[in-house]
DNA sequence: GCAAAAGTGTTCCAGATACACCCATGT
DNA sequence: ACATGGGTGTATCTGGAACACTTTTGC
């Protein structure tokens, strides 16, 4: 089979940014490429546009192959459309990043890759093509966006704490925050909702539970 | 000539929404289609990506063969690809967006449209393809952006007053700003440098004229 | 009673907002 | 002197930052 047209087309490809949150460190899923180029590498997942299917369900399809997961928060990121980006032919790739609660993953490699791994943002391999740049963008941007959204809560079950909300914020961003400023924070924002349950995890007293006003929802908060 | 692939490939092209400031409206660039499909209907500037250039410089070069103006403000939007936005066959299109000064520009229509014109934002025609979504999204972008960089002086000439900056805000934002908390935040920002310069224009007080302390440079301003 | 995390309140400062009068100029 | 837009200051409010002690539980 092949593919004819009367003017240049291009190779169409999503590449995803997946982060989760793993041992108290923001990590990114990699593959390990089978084939070459860059073969025995690691890289991000993604992979061909399908006629049938637009860029977000490229996407899609190609995360619900490696991780088994659907139903994940998706937000394209940046097209990066470099001559040489692929050393093959012509690669435009639609970048997205995702956010996956790791709790609920279980990795199965498809049949282009040898590997899949979460792997820690600060320990980070070599990678193939331009992804080092593509994380290093999809990083910025989920930072800047805690800020001003409620994402951060894609990193958690329906029913969290507050100690976990903390944490993820601090993990993501990478910095400490204040404990007192953030709880009166996060209640202000008018976000969150309690519930009835508590939570007791040690010899110490236990943790209010809570969960969005807004589930299954990223909301703009300003 | 042809063009032969072993698996699917797309046609790729950058449409870019050239923003300017005229008659203190918010209006945008279109070009009259000379040819089917939406053959007479207005739409975006672009066109398809040449193999031997980047994105960017396709935006580039599509916008210079349309206004003549080289070194305008040009930043990537978002890609969209949904399968039908193109009636023939599957276009991708990476939509930037671009800031003008309308004094500096001299329209030329290229070959393939019929006209080109500036259109207040507020009386769009009915447009080709997905535009109107494009347009609708680059607005939004470059309203939220004001806020927090430097990018409204790029509708301004390299030297200017206070009022017409704080007029340029008002219009892309579409509402009025108090006049003397803006004066104090540009000048508190450290962005403005005073020149020696003054400028009568009429029978009053003549205005003090800034020109950027970083000129030629987008900042993000916190 | 002690260890360990949960929960909570006040002060301070900076930046945003609201608002009204004097200044320099041409006619 | 008056009309016109240029230029400025003060009071108030709001949100963020800094900061330490009490509560609940298991052992």
């Amino acid at each position: 089979m092949s593919y004819t047209y009367d003017y240049p087309h291009y190779a169409v490809t999503a590449d995803i940014v997946v982060f989760t949150i793993r041992d108290g460190t923001l990590q990114v899923l990699l593959v390990k490429r089978g084939a070459a180029p860059f073969k025995g590498r690691w890289a991000l997942p993604g992979g061909y546009l399908k006629p049938d299917e637009d860029l977000e369900g490229c996407a899609r399809r190609e995360l619900e192959e490696e991780t088994g997961l659907a139903g994940f928060y998706l937000e394209q990121l940046y097209t990066f459309g470099a001559i040489k980006r692929d050393p093959r032919e012509r690669v435009i790739t639609v970048a997205y990043f995702a956010l996956i609660r790791s709790d609920a993953v279980s990795l199965r490699p498809a049949t282009d890759v040898v590997g899949a791994d979460w792997t820690a943002l600060d320990a980070l391999p070599p990678l193939a093509f331009d992804h080092e740049q593509i994380i290093a963008y999809a990083r910025e941007r989920l930072a800047a966006k805690l800020d001003y959204s409620t994402l951060a809560f894609q990193f958690l079950p329906e029913r969290f704490t507050m100690r976990e909300l903390h944490a993820v914020y601090e993990t993501v961003l990478g910095k400490p925050l204040d404990r007192r400023n953030f709880y009166k924070k996060m209640l202000a924002s008018g976000e969150l909702q309690e519930t009835a349950e508590s939570r007791l995890e040690g010899a110490h007293r236990p943790a209010a539970v809570y969960r969005l006003r807004h589930p299954g929802e990223v909301r703009i908060t300003r």
